[in-house]
DNA sequence: ATTACTAATATCCGAGTAG
DNA sequence: TCTACTCGGATATTAGTAA
């Protein structure tokens, strides 16, 4: 709360100075840099940098020894604390942002796959239930599904191999793989029941409409008693 | 590049502003609030809300929709971008920042735990290895040591088991259990050599010397070539 | 109620320059 | 060279209102 009210009082240019030293020390413990060379990193003249230099210090976010023409600086904990506190807050706002979506109606291309008895044993075996033979359809905003990929880059899926198979009139198709995501499905406004589930990630699909297909044991619309435009949760899990 | 220029230019306000209505808006798609509200949450007036909602439309980071006395606003893609381009940095920052430390002379007492052998039996079980009998110390920074700890609770430990042994004099003595995370321990400045180890974390710790001790299978001294005061890469690894 | 313009004012920035 | 002061000009904010 505190940390919060100092962050957003107005002094928003003494955070981005915070956070544009942190970024140039990197590694290190501490760093030698002149009011010149910060006043660059910021965009900003000598005068204002070493301004900026001093009000930080007398907030408390960094430590500083000056010896002759030498400046350096370090972060001390408070500093830290600042920058993990927006880390932190950041981190959750784009969390909670990500995990929810619009049940939608669907012909999705999940629930052609899941139908697919080479796949059906394969998603059975590695889910470790019998789905159902059909998948839910979330819609999500622009912002969700960047925030999707960007979390699920992060995460382990398991893969359904695909295959090939000979069709009728001799001709031999090729079946992708699909790449699974384990989670928990709710409705966002109820969250007493949690079902297990997978997201399903089908390589070759259609980039415009942010849709995301979800695959459980049991059919979800009923179990939920999701309707199209009910927002639900999709939680994702830490391991697969 | 250009989406730093852009946050980092002189639109601090509206980068706060933009993660402020993100923090407000939460799971939901758009949200309801008037520049008032607005001025509230930014402890600004009315009027200068007003602009800065203005402005956030100007650079395409909010979509707005004014219906007589309501105004609806939603994060646009760009807007989006924005908060994770700042998210990723930080997370990278952070990240960078944690990893590193110096090697300490030690009396830790990893060194201590690692040469019982109710302990080392169940080191070597849980590691896959026969661990060295002691322990690399590491220096961290008030920094380091804060987004270590930070880092670790998300992750989960392997716990090596306490127990109780009955020493000389008929006195039973209690050992405590050690969580321990996987990790990868490099010299910082040759990256060549990667040494697989784990990082110890004694319940009942001395809190104030920021000290991490690593637990690996050749003693790491001699292998990385380390003296006091080298710095080191502590890499966590995602799955223990 | 609202949003947002204009004008007054508070704040910030950087050139000049001292220590 | 450095840091950091003063002060005039630039910028941002708010009060008073209009729409």
């Amino acid at each position: 709360m505190e940390d919060k009210e100092e962050i957003s009082s107005e002094n928003y240019a003494n955070w981005f100075a915070l956070y544009h030293l942190c970024q140039n020390i990197g590694s290190r413990k501490a760093i030698h840099i002149s009011s010149v060379e910060f006043g660059k990193i910021l965009n900003l003249s000598q005068q204002t940098a070493s301004r900026r230099i001093n009000q930080l210090e007398d907030i408390g976010w960094i430590q500083r020894k000056i010896t002759g023409k030498d400046q350096i600086i370090r972060i001390t904990k408070k500093g830290a604390d600042v920058m993990l506190a927006m880390y932190k807050d950041l981190k959750q706002i784009l969390e909670e942002i990500l995990i929810v979506g619009e049940v939608t109606e669907g012909m999705g291309e999940g629930g052609y796959y899941v139908r697919i008895k080479e796949y059906y044993d394969q998603f059975r075996e590695k889910l470790g239930f019998k789905p159902y033979f059909g998948t839910l359809n979330i819609q999500l905003s622009d912002l969700n599904k960047e925030l999707l990929e960007e979390n699920l880059k992060n995460r382990i899926p398991f893969i359904i191999q695909g295959f090939e198979k000979e069709e009728e009139g001799y001709i031999k198709r090729k079946y992708g793989s699909v790449e699974c995501y384990d989670c928990i499905v709710s409705r966002l406004d109820d969250q007493t029941k949690k079902i297990n589930g997978a997201i399903l990630k089908i390589k070759r699909t259609h980039h415009k409409k942010n849709i995301v297909e979800i695959l459980a044991e049991p059919y979800l619309r009923d179990i939920l008693k999701l309707k199209d435009g009910v927002r639900v949760r999709i939680e994702l899990i830490k391991k697969s």
